[in-house]
DNA sequence: GTCTATATGAAGATAGAC
DNA sequence: GTCTATCTTCATATAGAC
């Protein structure tokens, strides 16, 4: 997480693990395959929980806004992020790791949104359509802009104030539109 | 942009470059300062120009269909994700590189496409708000779900017409929201 | 199963000739 | 200004003892 693939090394493994680098060897037949086992290990623990009980009762201006709030919340922990550079970094030398990653983490995400969203458009409180293109939409708006500044390390500290603030903003956008009437 | 900055060595740079290793060495003070003149250099020479001159003039949502379908082209190319990759990586190593990508790059267009909208909504087409948010909020529904897939391997080969669709639905969900009215 | 010690190769960087 | 040849360090990986 800290440096990377090739930017750690075997020597700083076994230290940190407080064994010698044969006993690494023994349990492993290489750095690649280290670095698989890890990251899958990682994957196979995933858990994203924020949706709360009563997601499908609370109104939904007032529920997206939480959802939106304990969203970014999750997604802008350092060690979050240091994941998602990770799988990023290594997507070209380890795709079936970064898909996977994408799997169990983004994509359940937009999955239990879309579950959600579907289940407004029964109760008819928004327009029928995709819900799963609802949810990535959802998701990117709530998402991305902070998460792009992050990785990009133009914002180190945030102001869970100001951010909170925005997220009313999104979901009102989100819900209404940018045109006028 | 191909294996990230440890994973490149100098060997191979001077291979490439056609030159020995003391004549990189003579040019550039080490490693690190050759890959920030690199990197310095393409934010020099970044351009992202996807706003025609009938921006302001043509009917809305045809413009902002437009817009999108430039702008997915644009940041779906594979030399912009490895870029994109790589500063994402390195961000920890060079931040004050990764921030001026930033800066060249999704800024830019955030700021350009606020200016957009701040005329939009002089033209009372859209609601009054804060234009840069705008502009955040629309480059990432636009770009980020198709971008994250993209990165972490999962769609490698891009059905442009699938693209051109859901474009469509996003920029009609940008201007209408969600809401059943 | 785990260790010390080591093999082997490749990395970043430089001395000194042309 | 550029090269060949080399230094030094550190990387992955293993042989063989305990």
């Amino acid at each position: 997480m800290a440096h990377g693939f090739n930017g750690t090394s075997i020597d700083q493994i076994a230290a940190q693990a407080g064994v010698s680098k044969p006993t690494i060897y023994s349990h492993f037949e290489g750095k690649e395959q280290l670095f698989v086992a890890i990251m899958n290990s990682i994957c196979d623990n995933f858990e994203n929980p924020f949706l709360g009980p009563d997601a499908d009762t609370a109104e939904l201006s007032t529920i997206l806004i939480k959802i939106a709030d304990n969203y970014t919340r999750s997604i802008l922990q350092p060690g979050v992020v240091a994941m998602h550079r990770l799988f990023v970094a290594e997507a070209e030398r380890f795709p079936e790791l970064s898909r996977r990653y994408y799997e169990v983490g983004p994509l359940r995400v937009h999955q239990t949104l879309a579950a959600f969203f579907k289940n407004r458009m029964a109760r008819g409180e928004i327009r029928d359509g995709d819900p799963l293109l609802l949810a990535q939409f959802f998701a990117a708006v709530v998402i991305a802009p902070m998460r792009t500044r992050r990785l990009f390390a133009v914002e180190t500290d945030i102001d869970w104030d100001v951010l909170d603030r925005r997220n009313r903003e999104t979901v009102a956008l989100f819900l209404d539109g940018c045109v006028k009437r």
